[in-house]
DNA sequence: CATGAATGAGCCTTCATTCAT
DNA sequence: AATGAATGAAGGCTCATTCAT
């Protein structure tokens, strides 16, 4: 009997973790390809194969939905500035090349969402005056960008580029320009190949 | 009779115009302090002082009057890769305060409303799927790039940097960086000072 | 010309009120035959034959149409206590017979919609814990009991019972007994014949 | 094993009764502090330490738990009209004393929360239309009714009043008034003070 | 006897747009 | 050229109830 209550538990949580992971894989899909304010409840559960009351059972409301999205997005990337530079030497890996493992790895832990920009646009546009809503996104902003950072000084302390500049503004601008093409290349059909060229660029002392 | 039409005409059309343009500014106000989504017709006509028959009565719908809106900021842009380059040297004017003068011209000609790019991006969310958006804002796009591209190549003709690199592409990068800055600096509060100094490394050969 | 803006002023005015009116009137039939909670706005709208866009544009939501409803049905009412009590006299006219007319004006500017009292409670049970409610309710009370205080100062003065008793005491009680009849009647079909008897006691000095 | 099963049998009632009953206590105090229709059986259950399945063992739904609720309530006052009056004599107990006995009885018996009228209110403005309602409501009445009644009729032999009334019509009366102030105090804050006043002019000849 | 994840109908509210004037 | 009352489709969210375990 002891045994029992701990299975059983096991097996709500197991049924609930499943749903809740499938709600947040269709709201990953749904809201990268319409964005946040045209994403409807209703088309996040169809694609998860729920009904629209699985939908709060999970989640407050929409936003909440969004933010469990962005936190789930970023367990997936792990540790991403030691996994990539482990084991690499300028002498055999271009900088070019360490950038595109970067990208690399952010598209296999993204399952191709990329351009996540624009639904963060669309998700603050929606919630301006929301003070709350404001000083958590600029926690988010703080952990991508030492993550960046992270990565930063490590090319430095690897020997890719001179360790002269701060670190900090230089992921500052190396994240604002990615961006910056993402969303051209989204809005605009810009031709994304100009990308690790101005990183580079940004990069060099 | 005859002479009364024309005078008519022009007080009518006179009259239309300034209601035109009252709703054009207070809708850029609009969409600049919420975005598109967020901003509803009838907040445009309110702030211009009508009702929304008038705003009907110059706009097909909410699409076509931010269409008019594009148009209009432009407009009033006009030759500036030419006016700012104008009689200015390297010698006496260093690169980063003729980035410092574009930057001042476009404060100047948007009343203060930066950042567009994030309306940019809440407008082209809520029109997926329509191909007629997609090739409208790759128009219009073309034009915005065309004018940074000549103001590089003004820049290499003026001996400020050299004259190698392809000017589109660096109009490119420049562009997508500047976006990318005024998306974090509005979405996470990112210090904007580190801009001028990426441009500059951007435009360096 | 400048008698055109009046005139078209008051078509919209007109054409507002009545609408406006229609809308108050089908609210009070629905409030009254369902309650206030189990109606929808949709019953509403129906009754008076618009749509829901008419009730939003008219109304901030369903509880401020209540509070319209409360107003509008006060504004029928109109002086009760005066225009009842005058020209009558004790030596001709009976209190009973006073009582009566007082409950025959309420039938008339109520439409037969008695029994308020339920959706009173209805109302209230919805809107618990919201502070603004509790003081606007109370306010309204004030008012409804001022009024039957003058009727009963009225009594006093008439001569139709001793002036010992304060008035505002009597109302209250008097107040309180017709409505504890009004609840019993409906919800477990009492016999309110018992009303007038009832009042006289407590209205004996 | 022909012993085991009566003895499981007395546990799982004894268990069975005991969730129940903390059900109907939760239900009782949910209902009291926000009305029936606010109260959602999330809270009920919540109340009493249970889960939403463990409501629907016991009731049907949310109405068959308001009747088992009013029927708790009643068993827990007894045959008070015997029970209040019994060794009591006007000589040495005036009416008002006797009234003050009977709402503190109704007091320890409901554990404070008085003012039910309101939740039968809601309740009845929820079913509406429901024949079987309206004659259950109507039985309830009748109980507690004849309780007043019997109540009146012991102070009419008791001496405390004179005997020629109708017994039914006065308890008619005092249940009214009654409840009228019970939904003006809580309804409008009225002060509850002139009850027994009220009472006592109802009860004089 | 009880759990708790999931259902799905229903309701309030918003807002782009229309149209008679 | 402009008014403003009215439309109606759509969406977020609630909650009584069910059912496999």
């Amino acid at each position: 009997m002891s045994i029992q209550v701990p299975k059983r538990r096991t097996r709500w949580q197991e049924k609930r973790e499943a749903s809740l992971e499938a709600l947040l894989r269709s709201a990953i899909k749904c809201f990268h390809d319409r964005g946040y304010a045209a994403t409807r409840v209703e088309d996040i559960v169809e694609g998860a194969g729920y009904s629209s009351g699985a939908f709060y059972f999970h989640f407050q409301n929409k936003a909440d939905c969004y933010w469990q999205v962005l936190e789930y997005r970023e367990q997936r990337r792990a540790d991403w500035p030691a996994d990539i530079l482990e084991g690499l030497d300028p002498k055999t890996t271009s900088i070019e090349e360490v950038l595109q493992r970067v990208f690399g790895h952010f598209a296999a832990t993204d399952d191709g969402y990329g351009a996540w920009v624009l639904v963060m646009v669309d998700f603050f546009q929606q919630h301006r005056n929301d003070k709350d809503v404001d000083s958590a996104l600029a926690d988010r902003y703080r952990r991508w960008h030492a993550g960046i950072a992270k990565f930063v000084a490590g090319l430095q302390a690897g020997g890719w580029i001179a360790a002269e500049r701060d670190p900090e503004v230089v992921a500052a601008q190396l994240f604002a320009f990615t961006e910056g093409i993402n969303v051209h290349s989204r809005l605009y059909g810009l031709d994304r190949r100009m990308l690790i060229d101005g990183l580079v660029r940004l990069l060099r002392d």
